[in-house]
RNA sequence: GCUGGAGUCGUCUAGUGGCAAUGACAAGAGACUGUAAAUCUCUCGCGCUUCGCGCUUCGUAGGUUCGAGUCCUACCUCCAGCA
């Protein structure tokens, strides 16, 4: 059993560690988005450098390229790409619900590889072996999104994602039983809006032998509250939840820490970095933006990142206006480093019995029109 | 000097009788949340009461024509070849 640590409560919000067996991670914790093995135009050293303390990669495009047993081979995520720290992968289930030409049964999915028409099956034990093939030290469980947001579509949605839940799980300690190294399941909390879909796929997750929750399906901070504040009291308190894909507006992090979440990994701050939206605490500014041109003042004067220690915005925006490499790289080094930041900030308040004053005080700043 | 070719939005470019006029780049702005994203979208002659209307444009000046970036004449500039 995955090990985590409560070291304080509050409410839904808690401070923990999770143990895992390539190290601790501090919660709440920001992991990066590692898709295919790395975060988009950062080195791993650059990860560790920023303070990011876990990875997470993706099974649907690691089985594409370079293949899990590849991943195997090199000894795992963390020996492959020199991150060794603690990872995840998402199970590829986000993968079906995104991609056209997937055919969805009950038995899996169906889909041809973007990269070479290569035909593919994945299912829930496809899924767990090759996560575990990948070996991340944490795992989701594969699951199906709605095809819409429509309550029947939602529940019919949730209702697979707990029949695959139960093989996902049966397969894992299968796999696990023989295993050198133990490697961790979170179940995936589905429903949309709907609280009482997400209340009885909570009830139903919780129900199971797995290590950890991951909530899926959320979009927008709206309404994200009441989700977590239904979702959360219902998940065991002594498991770690992680949620997916958010972490792209400072809300989120505020929003998901405040309400039970552990983790978050989101795609959001690279993406938004290697497009020149940059995160300040005063909000996100385009430094491709003409007014940039003669501003030679630090991105963000109080980020101590590589970028904003060293550079100024004239010198971004020219490297962002002459496409040039480094202008993702630096970009991307800030983003990261604000949301890991800010998440980091988020569990010392939370130590501290700060959390409120420290979230009114962000928040009114960033977003001062709301 | 002669012969041939060419001059179209900041740049390159499409366009051989019905066009405010093609495409690319540049420029200006926006989007992006478990990454088919180093991507995508919009604006880009001027002015308005902007699902439309008006004005001015294709080296310059004339001409032919209902209508000219497109045809004719002259001139200017550039390029190539010959002197």
């Amino acid at each position: 059993m995955l090990i985590f640590d409560i070291i304080k409560s509050n409410n839904l919000a808690r401070v923990g560690v999770i143990h895992t067996p390539h190290g601790d991670i501090e919660t709440p914790a920001f992991v990066g988005a590692a898709t295919r093995a790395t975060v988009k135009a950062l080195t791993m050293e650059q990860m560790r450098m920023l303070g990011s303390q876990a990875i997470l990669a993706n099974t649907y495009h690691l089985i594409l390229a370079p293949g899990a047993d590849l991943v195997q081979e090199a000894g795992g995520l963390a020996e492959f790409s020199s991150w060794h720290g603690p990872t995840f992968t998402d199970s590829g289930g986000f993968q079906i619900f995104s991609l056209p030409d997937v055919k969805i049964s009950e038995n899996g999915a169906k889909f041809k590889s973007h990269i070479d028409g290569r035909k593919f099956e994945m299912t829930p034990e496809s899924s767990m072996q090759d996560q575990w093939k990948i070996g991340a030290d944490i795992h989701m469980a594969f699951d199906q999104l709605a095809k819409s947001e429509k309550y029947g579509d939602m529940k019919e949605a949730m209702e697979r994602t707990h029949r695959w839940l139960d093989r996902c799980v049966d397969e894992h300690h299968r796999l696990a039983s023989s295993a050198e190294r133990m490697q961790y399941l979170f179940a995936i909390v589905q429903g949309g809006d709907f609280l009482d879909l997400r209340a009885e796929s909570a009830k139903y997750c919780a129900g199971k032998d797995v290590d950890g929750f991951g909530i899926g399906g959320v979009f927008t901070a709206d309404g994200m509250d009441k989700m977590l504040q239904t979702v959360c009291p219902i998940l065991p308190e002594d498991k770690p939840r992680h949620l997916l894909g958010m972490g792209q507006e400072p809300i989120d992090l505020f929003v998901g820490a405040e309400n039970g979440c552990d983790t978050f990994d989101c795609v959001g701050p690279t993406r938004m970095a290697r497009n020149g939206s940059l995160y300040t605490l005063d909000g996100r500014i385009n430094i491709k933006n003409a007014r940039f041109k003669h501003d030679f003042t630090p991105l963000m004067p109080e980020c101590d990142c590589e970028c904003c220690k060293n550079y100024n915005r004239a010198y971004l925006h020219h490297l962002f206006k002459t496409d040039e490499i480094t202008a993702k790289v630096l970009a991307s080094i800030h983003n990261e480093h604000f949301v890991t930041k800010t998440v980091a900030n988020i569990r010392e308040h939370l130590l501290a019995g700060t959390f409120q004053e420290y979230k009114k005080s962000f928040l009114g700043r960033y977003y001062p029109n709301s």
